[in-house]
DNA sequence: TTAGGGTTAG
């Protein structure tokens, strides 16, 4: 009775994921395995929109069924592929092969799009060399997703080849083919392959303008935006990129106040790109104009707040993103800008919750995550956690190294710092600014001056020009180890003018030698530059009082007092308790 | 098949 019951509930074809979700539990437990694939259809194709509760009935049911199908594991992958969850598509995909099931044409596009779409070039290739062997190779849309896969994981070459012997091509296989030619850097190509689309439609367009936009020709992807014949939101949105891409976020701005209709990606190009010029209050003006915010919102407000030194504001928005009343479910995205900000405030006790929240609700740690932990454990003294993490990366990059090696620096860990820049020139990996601020932050905090100099001097063999705070660490190196001449040769000797930090690192290595000339001079500069900082004439007093200038010292002290300037208070990176 | 959010110094 119960069967015949599911059954014809089953078979009706507008079933609401609720009804779906109350016949599967009789249709497990009572093991009415004839009901699964009706089941797995039904909720395959009467549903729509990534749910964790969607995924895990058609996985429960997948994985539960006695004569599983090809065609209902097929749906099962293109259903995943579809919504984003590439890795979870592709592992379908295998088991599916592992089963011995001949996969459908469904399995083979999205398995292809799922591979392309992570990257997972190897993948790709071994469900090309089935789709040979079950001969299906004929399906236009099989082959287009091959062509696809060739483009996006940058071989242009087999995307040619694979679509110069399609036998039928349709709209999708020339866009993919002009997106290959377009992320291979190759715009001449492209602009070949657009010329000879047959029937344009407003992807290819769209491409065309995004590719121009990417190296900046903002010019060109105008005229072609106002030449094509209809437009949809992405191209509006291209144009929008394009300008952020390229600094002018004022037209940015004129584009997308223009726009017919908006949606999330519009607002989130708007908000980074007021992000990425600093203008913070613009980007949370458009932030709090929005109605629905969905996570990405979020993240791109978050980050906004981060990389402008808000961070407290960014976990402030973070922990609204948690209340009850908005409850959005962060990403590794959201966590990477959250982590950030405890790093720059010292909030490691936050970072262990964050840590814990991501156990809990099964957030998987990336390497760019990662990056932002280690950065964070290292600044806050746990040096061996951030390179248990460190070793653990999948990929070791630029930012990772140059994480690490400004976490030895800052613990006096000098060997280790200096070992790592080894490995990674050995990588392969050219170091940038922020590299070398690391490695002679190493320098400084062992003291070793030589060995600093010879690395700051290297630092052109590598196309660099130190920056001003480059300056500042030598010029701190130099003055701990007495070398005040020198260092005050160095700065007389930059191309830059420099701050308050440099002079001020040699007013207090003139204070530790008690030298009067020097300090007497840089503490001038330091009155020039910071007038209202009260530390500085503090440091001088007590250079006059080392040489016993008494007079002098008094002098300074009383004048101090004087303007009623009280002296500013040490600050920790850690946090208060 | 096209458009959006993340990591390293100061």
């Amino acid at each position: 009775m119960l069967v015949r019951k599911i059954k014809s509930l089953l078979k009706n074809n507008s079933l609401t994921l609720d009804q779906l979700k109350q016949v599967h539990s009789p249709i497990i437990t009572n093991g009415f395995c004839q009901l699964e694939t009706l089941f797995l259809r039904q909720i395959l194709l009467s549903t729509s929109g990534n749910s964790r509760v969607i995924a895990q009935h058609i996985y429960g049911t997948l994985f539960h069924m006695q004569n599983p199908d090809a065609l209902s594991w097929g749906f099962a992958v293109r259903f995943f592929s579809a919504n984003g969850q590439f890795k979870t598509a592709f592992s379908l995909y295998v088991h599916l092969q592992r089963l011995g099931l001949c996969p459908s044409s469904f399995a083979f596009s999205s398995s292809l799009k799922a591979c392309a779409r992570i990257g997972h070039k190897l993948g790709g290739l071994s469900v090309h060399a089935q789709v040979y062997k079950y001969g299906v190779c004929g399906s236009v849309y099989v082959q287009t997703a091959l062509l696809d896969l060739y483009s996006k994981v940058g071989d242009v070459k087999s995307a040619q080849k694979l679509f110069d012997e399609m036998p039928e091509r349709n709209v999708v296989s020339w866009n993919s083919m002009l997106s290959g030619y377009l992320s291979s850097g190759d715009l001449e190509m492209a602009k070949r392959v657009f010329d000879e689309i047959p029937k344009k439609d407003v992807v290819s367009w769209n491409c065309m303008i995004t590719g121009y936009a990417k190296i900046g020709n903002m010019d060109e992807a105008i005229l072609l935006f106002e030449l094509m014949p209809e437009r949809n939101l992405a191209s509006w949105n291209a144009v929008i990129s394009g300008y952020v891409n390229s600094g002018n976020v004022e037209s940015a701005r004129r584009v997308f106040d223009a726009m017919p209709m908006r949606n999330n990606v519009s607002w989130i190009t708007m908000i980074s790109g007021y992000s990425k010029c600093g203008d913070v209050l613009s980007a949370r003006l458009l932030f709090d104009q929005m109605n629905d915010k969905e996570m990405l919102v979020y993240n791109a407000m978050i980050a906004c707040y981060e990389r402008n030194n808000q961070p407290k504001e960014a976990i402030e928005l973070f922990n609204q993103m948690l209340k009850p009343g908005v409850n959005i479910q962060p990403d590794e995205m959201t966590l990477t800008s959250v982590i950030s900000a405890c790093s720059q405030l010292g909030y490691m006790d936050f970072g262990l919750w964050i840590e814990s929240y991501m156990k809990l609700h099964g957030i998987q740690m990336d390497d760019h995550l990662a990056n932002a932990f280690i950065d964070l454990y290292a600044k806050s003294g746990y040096i061996d956690k951030a390179l248990e993490l460190f070793r653990g990366l999948k990929n070791k990059d630029l930012v990772s190294y140059s994480a690490m090696i400004s976490g030895c620096g800052v613990n006096g860990k000098a060997v280790d710092a200096i070992k790592l820049f080894e490995e990674m020139l050995n990588d392969g990996i050219c170091p940038n600014l922020v590299t070398y601020k690391g490695l002679l932050t190493a320098y400084n905090h062992a003291g070793l001056v030589e060995e600093g100099y010879k690395c700051f001097n290297s630092m052109k063999d590598q196309g660099l020009l130190p920056s001003v705070d480059h300056y500042g660490t030598m010029v701190d190196l130099l003055g701990r180890a007495g070398r005040l001449e020198e260092a005050h040769e160095l700065i007389k000797s930059m191309p830059m003018q420099p701050h308050a930090g440099v002079w001020g690192a040699l007013l207090l290595a003139c204070r530790v030698h008690n030298n009067v000339d020097l300090g007497e001079i840089a503490a001038r500069n330091c009155f020039d530059l910071q007038p209202g900082k009260t530390g500085y004439s503090s440091l001088l007093a007590n250079i006059y009082a080392s040489v016993e200038r008494w007079d002098d010292a008094g002098r300074l002290r009383g004048a101090v007092e004087e303007k009623g300037l009280t002296k500013i208070p040490g600050c920790s990176w850690m946090e208060s308790v």
